[in-house]
DNA sequence: GTTTAGTTGACTAAATTATTCGGGTATACA
DNA sequence: TGTATACCCGAATAATTTAGTCAACTAAAC
């Protein structure tokens, strides 16, 4: 389990995805537009979650892309697995001849914190992530009145569209 | 919070530490040589871990690192953070102008989700990995009547020295 | 049959990771 | 006082990953 900003970029286009995609098919092009991410990378991104059975894709126009389950049953750990080359984790797993005893230690070491991280990260949901940022919102919208500026970056209040 | 092989590096040095620390100082040239990263690697390593205060350094012969807590009181997120690059972590957050409705989300939901990461590796210390670690060798060492050569990778006997 | 949009692969640039090198400084010890 | 040990520091480098670009191709709508 690898965290970097790649895995960010795919479930930020998954969201993205989720929340375009209640109509029809939401094209790459779009959520390039929309989450300023090179199209090419997505493309790239998309190809690997589609290999993994997260998405659907619809070739031709009116085409683009679609979450193969609901948002409720995609968990950011699927995701970032998908998009996160398979990490060769730990180096004397298999190929790797195990050196001495410390070697081995990390290896069960970091097994056992890579399931914890995974099982976490499997615990939430797109539905979960996408639910989150709209209770942000809809509480930005109430407090709208607050003297402009303090924050630059803040969720505006047409987010949810 | 960014999670990568560099970080797994300061954990196992980290643990090598605890593990050989308990009488006096551990040289970086000795944790270089069982856990088998370069040296001069570990000293980039371990200079931010001290400018963070996780070690304690003690220069001349006999000298090299120690904890400055026990393995109890250092959490593997505390770890990680110190050697990893500050992290930009939203594009927008800051110096970055805020362009459009979706970057925004991206930055609310990914630090939610850091949150949730890092409050988690908060709760595991390197004392909870240490001793999970022995209870696997101890397990080993008791099915250790089992045919040689079934996992080539095994925790060996003489892990907690 | 033209346009849309996914599909694929190769190629490049930038950033990060990992390593190497060459010097320093503080301290124990003889 | 000298010398060996081992931390300390910064620059240079190679390898890998990330991010972006380009070009050609395929499937489907209209």
């Amino acid at each position: 389990m690898r965290l970097t900003t790649k895995g960010r970029f795919a479930v930020t286009a998954m969201i993205d995805v989720a929340l375009h995609g209640t109509d029809g098919p939401v094209t790459l092009a779009a959520v390039s537009e929309r989450q300023r991410i090179s199209l090419s990378y997505l493309e790239q991104l998309f190809g690997k979650l589609r290999r993994s059975g997260l998405v659907d894709s619809v070739r031709g126009p009116g085409g683009g892309y679609l979450l193969a389950r609901t948002a409720a049953e995609l968990s950011v750990a699927e995701i970032i697995v998908a998009v996160d080359e398979p990490i060769d984790a730990t180096q004397c797993g298999g190929r790797e001849n195990c050196l001495d005893d410390r070697r081995c230690m990390t290896h069960d070491l970091w097994a056992g914190l890579n399931n914890h991280i995974f099982s976490f990260l499997s615990g939430v949901s797109l539905a979960h992530l996408v639910a989150q940022q709209q209770a942000v919102a809809a509480k930005a919208m109430e407090t709208r009145k607050a003297p402009a500026g303090t924050k630059p970056c803040k969720v505006p209040v047409t987010a949810a569209a």
